[in-house]
DNA sequence: GCCGTTTTCGGCCCGACTGTTTTCAGTCG
């Protein structure tokens, strides 16, 4: 069973708890292992096996979470789900993701009327059932009944969108928001904020001179994209655009604005650690700043990095708040220096009209002129990938031909820009390479990937990969796990064994920048370097406009905490060719 | 159920908004 899975167990045992009025604080703890083991970059099957006490090194398990663990393993499920699945229907778990019915609602619902699923619910509101329980009326059956509306909707959707989608609205607010004299300073928060890899909703904070909050919030409701307002306060107002995504607006004192972002940023796991921390120490953390409990003074709250430092820590990057390791590394003044855009010199997965790619290699040659490059690797597929127009040995000469015509006439009109020749070539099912050795020996970087089998089991698709790894020719291993986020799932893969292979075989792995790829996950990228094995940030560009998002694999490197170093194309051109060549 | 620079018991992040009530519980992030 995966991490994910096991994680989803303890998650549901704690929304059952929690309807059924169990210790909250029990609730909190199977809610912390779920996200601490969600975000877990080994596999709990591997720590088991490794060393079965190493479990509770965990953050956040203990001794009956590590049985827990250990049941799962074993028995494929959980008794203490299973129990709790007697006594409650499933159909209470869907309940609770309706907005604005929680845990004690569901409880309600199910014990005086018993109502045990969504649509009984919607029936249940419809009729006007509800509002003769206590603490229900007309408005709470109308909220239900919306809430139930939108779920189905989103449930279509998947609800959450990829960074970019949100990413491209959540900028168009901020401009809007500018517009609006009273906002003094504005920005989005929260995940989009931290690059998480999807987005649940949009997180705008905004800064405003004293008592000016309402003028804020009034323009906001006003932003065109506007379908529904969904609640609006003083300093906090919900909307639901026209695309399904949900926006929030806080509204502070431009003074406070530091305080604010830091809280709004998140993640949650980070506030609450951070506040923990903040306790010991006498302090109160809040959105509005750090609070000196002894004297009830505040002490920093206007920008983040004052209330890092009045908490004894480093300013913390954005994309470093997980909770997982940043607040202690802040602590010891032991944050990594992350890259960054401009450390970038290349790309080194790029195609062309040699296979599927849209554009011709000079054209390529003059974008990546213009974006500032030093070099672009020419990456075809190879033959085995009919539907892309894969190229066999003679096509991938003829193109080697062509890039050195190209190469000479750039040398010849001054330019101190190359292109490589490369190839993305196909990892067959028995892991052999679907070109000749002795051709891709004369390349400068071969890429090589899976685009077939997906269904093989696990130790048949590890042992095919490490094959290919162990060839001798491989420079860069493309997209790793052949995820597609809300399409695809990885193939299995004993992640583990791979990153040890590339370490032994001194392979980089790569991160493909395609949001809906971002293959390797932050998670793998951080064991990756760990283990001291090097990453390609690439696009896999099949056109030039898709350029820019090598930006997102950037900032998804920054989460698996990627300095200069750990980058394989933030070496210059010159050290790359010598690097490679070894 | 977890956790420990006030340790093995007694805590456990903190505040805004809503709807239903007359002071607050439930939900959310």
């Amino acid at each position: 069973m995966t991490n994910t899975e096991i994680a989803a167990i303890f998650s549901t045992i704690a929304d059952l708890l929690e309807i059924k009025g169990d210790n909250p604080f029990r609730v909190r703890s199977y809610r912390n292992a779920a996200l601490s083991i969600d975000q877990l970059a080994v596999t709990l099957n591997y720590i088991y096996k490794r060393d079965e006490d190493e479990l509770e090194d965990i953050p956040g398990v203990g001794k009956g979470i590590h049985e827990k663990i250990v049941e799962i393993i074993k028995l494929g499920h959980s008794t203490l789900l299973d129990e709790l699945l007697r006594e409650m229907p499933k159909g209470l778990l869907e309940m609770l993701k309706i907005p604005g019915v929680g845990p004690k609602k569901v409880k309600l619902f199910y014990g005086e009327l018993n109502i045990s699923d969504v649509d009984a619910l919607e029936k249940a509101a419809q009729s006007g059932e509800l509002r003769a329980l206590p603490k229900m009326g007309e408005k709470s059956e109308d909220k239900i009944l919306k809430g139930i509306k939108n779920y189905r909707s989103l449930k279509e959707k998947s609800g959450r969108v990829y960074h970019r989608t949100a990413f491209l609205v959540a900028t168009e607010i901020v401009e809007f928001m500018k517009k609006a004299p009273v906002v003094k300073r504005v920005e989005f928060a929260g995940s989009l904020r931290r690059w998480q890899e999807t987005i649940g909703d949009i997180d705008i904070l905004v800064g405003v001179k004293k008592n000016k909050a309402d003028e804020s919030t009034k323009h906001f409701i006003d932003f065109p994209g506007t379908e529904e307002v969904i609640l609006s306060g003083l300093t906090k107002t919900t909307i639901r655009l026209k695309g399904g995504i949900q926006a929030d607006l806080r509204v502070v004192d431009e003074s406070q604005y530091g305080a604010a972002l830091l809280y709004f940023t998140g993640s949650k796991a980070h506030n609450v650690i951070l506040r923990d921390m903040a306790k010991k120490a006498g302090m109160r953390v809040n959105e509005y700043g750090v609070t000196d409990e002894e004297t009830g003074r505040v002490v920093a709250s206007e920008t983040e990095e004052d209330m890092y430092k009045a908490l004894g820590l480093e300013w913390i990057e954005p994309e470093l708040r997980e909770g997982l390791h940043e607040l202690e590394a802040a602590k010891k003044g032991g944050l990594p220096k992350l890259i960054t855009e401009k450390d970038i010199k290349g790309d080194l997965h790029f195609h062309s009209t040699y296979s599927d790619g849209s554009d011709s290699l000079s054209a390529i040659a003059k974008a990546g002129i213009e974006r500032g490059l030093e070099y672009i690797a020419i990456t075809d597929h190879s033959k085995a990938v009919g539907i892309a127009r894969g190229m066999n040995e003679q096509k991938l000469l003829k193109q080697c031909a062509e890039i050195d015509k190209v190469n000479l006439r750039l040398k010849d009109n001054g330019e101190s820009f190359t292109l490589l020749k490369g190839i993305e070539v196909d990892i067959l099912a028995d892991g052999t390479l679907d070109m000749d050795k002795d051709v891709l020996s004369q390349l400068d970087v071969v890429v090589a990937a899976v685009h077939s089998g997906f269904a093989m089991d696990k130790d048949k698709m590890t042992d095919r990969i490490q094959k290919a790894m162990s060839s001798g020719v491989v420079n860069i291993h493309a997209h790793p796990t052949g995820r597609l986020i809300n399409i695809r799932e990885p193939y299995e893969l004993d992640i583990d064994a791979v990153i040890t292979s590339a370490k032994d075989h001194n392979i980089s792995l790569e991160i493909n920048s395609h949001p809906e790829r971002l293959d390797l996950k932050d998670s793998h990228i951080f064991l990756a370097r760990e283990r001291g094995v090097k990453v390609a940030i690439s696009t896999d560009s099949h056109t030039i406009d898709t350029m820019p998002y090598m930006s997102f694999g950037i900032h998804n490197a920054r989460r698996g905490w990627c300095e200069k170093r750990d980058v394989l194309n933030t070496m210059s051109l010159k050290k790359l060719q010598s690097y490679l060549k070894q």
